[in-house]
DNA sequence: ATTACAACGGACTATGAGTCACTTTTTGGT
DNA sequence: ACCAAAAAGTGACTCATAGTCCGTTGTAAT
């Protein structure tokens, strides 16, 4: 699976759980609200800043957010 | 710090401690040599996917990359 | 029927990807 | 210490795409 989608997968997940709009999302963000679909749907090539906002939007941070068996299968 | 800056300096020490050149690790992650001059020194903002090339390039995965003290400060 | 949410599209602007010629710094050998 | 070669950094550039802003469509719940 390329690596958009796993990103985009795991701010789902993290985003259900927080039970937050795609919406609400975008703006903690600070991203547009369209961007942020194209992003869970694994469409988007997001920059690390950009990542940046989101996995602090989710109120997590890089280490905790990678930390994901979606993210440690290719050693 | 800036994410860029944090990302450039975790890409450093992975890179040293492979004994690699900027040149080799560059080739592995099929990027410019300059380019990775400027994602070393935290002046460019790179996308997922370059990244995704970088880090596999170390022998690495986003997990272990990202598992280290400068990137679970923030929470 | 209305409301809230998610996906999608097109047009647009800002900025990243990728490359080059050149300079500076670091390294190792004698 | 000196010198040459390797390694790392800089500025400027083109082209692709990241990211925004307008809207529409589909779905589910109320």
């Amino acid at each position: 699976m390329s690596i958009n989608k796993k990103i985009g997968k795991r701010i789902l997940t993290l985003r259900k759980a927080q039970k937050l709009s795609q919406e609400a999302l975008a703006h903690k963000a600070d991203v547009d609200r369209t961007y942020m679909t194209g992003v869970e749907t694994g469409k988007r090539n997001v920059t690390v800043r950009v990542l940046d906002r989101i996995i602090h939007g989710l109120g997590t941070n890089f280490a905790t957010f990678f930390n994901d068996k979606e993210f440690d299968d290719e050693k």
